[in-house]
DNA sequence: TTTCGTCTAATTGTCAACAATTCGAGTATT
DNA sequence: AATACTCGAATTGTTGACAATTAGACGAAA
């Protein structure tokens, strides 16, 4: 689709993208083992980048790595870890509404809008795989917005916690919660874009 | 019989180390790349293994990498960056704590011991990639001690705070401190060893 | 002089072959 | 029957060669 966009994304990066995407949907189970040969003869290229990328969704908390015998799904985290996680990114990302708010132009509304229009449909198809890819997105937009160097921190926590979701009660109440983020960011109201996150990033 | 399970590291993990104290000892500058190829021959290794290393060395933060152009060294972060990170070190560490302080045997008591008392040396020596290194392995201990999961989120938060501390003015305070904790640690005393860690994890 | 394009050297990205390691089935031993 | 051992298939780790990309030097044109 926007494959041609101004950010070419290497191949590392697509095959990083596509394994979460699986992860998160459930279709990688971690039981079973991640196999680099399967994914490489999958995706036409070869067993060095896919190494590459399964070394950094390690890296990142999706899978666990042992040495020498590949790597596996990683296991949700505990309560209480669950927590913990929970806590830090709304430090995180209360930090990165700090930052950006005043810098945000029409084009991040746009953006944001158009983003929590893709999650509207992902919700009303109760689309688990969409709806965790968008939300991801989402969040990940201010976050970006703020630091580049906070990114990958805040990725790496993000992940950890959203393979914990495979399952969600109420798939509208995802959506409604991002549209009052979105809304409280359009009319730059600091304080209550970071109450509306606080309570969609809530604990278990 | 030592601390370190495995003590056959892989060479990923060997290279990962060099590099990172380098970096850390001031060797390596942000202002001029990382080669894979000069790397690969100190080491007599290949570029494969290498290129790993640095890859895992971005994930962590402690390079910056970009697409067909390689890695450098990562700047420093800024002041309100530095805060949030101390900020989320001290939530990280007090959990961890509150995780391991009843399972810690007499065993761990004499390797803290051990580690304090390197510790004592470097300081003496004003070393400063000793002391940072031996500084990281104290935290890491009851880190990695608490669970292996937030093991890899903490230290990517803890190598970017290290960037920053290339001058310290009091050696000694350092051991000091240190040795406030471990002390706490070995009464047990929970309060007490969260009380000195967060003195010790301050702001800039 | 400045700017634009072209070429070349240096560097990263990708690949396939080979080496080392792990795991499990099957066999031997007690 | 239970345990230990051996061997082979499957898998990961490593390597060197080659392709693709980038950065800088050089020169031509305005």
């Amino acid at each position: 689709m926007s494959i041609t966009e101004k950010p070419i994304r290497s191949m590392r990066e697509q095959i990083c993208e596509a394994v979460r995407a699986e992860v998160f949907s459930g279709e990688m189970t971690n039981d079973q083992p991640v196999r680099e040969q399967p994914l490489a003869e999958r995706f036409g290229v070869s067993r060095g980048s896919v190494r590459d990328a399964l070394l950094q969704l390690s890296q990142e908390g999706v899978l666990v790595y042992s040495p020498n015998r590949g790597v596996r799904v990683s296991s949700p985290p505990s309560d209480a870890e669950f927590r913990l996680y929970a806590k830090l990114r709304k430090e995180i990302e209360g930090h990165c509404l700090d930052i950006c708010m005043d810098q945000l132009t029409e084009e991040d509304d746009r953006n944001l809008t158009n983003l929590l229009t893709t999650l509207e449909d992902a919700c009303r198809r109760a689309d688990l795989s969409a709806i965790t890819e968008t939300d991801l997105a989402m969040h990940r937009y201010w976050v970006s917005r703020a630091s580049r160097e906070l990114e990958s921190v805040w990725l790496s926590i993000t992940v950890r916690m959203l393979i914990a979701y495979t399952l969600l009660e109420d798939y509208m109440q995802c959506y409604q919660e991002h549209a009052a983020i979105v809304e409280a960011i359009g009319r730059r109201d600091l304080k209550g874009a970071k109450r509306a996150m606080n309570e969609n990033i809530r604990y278990k």
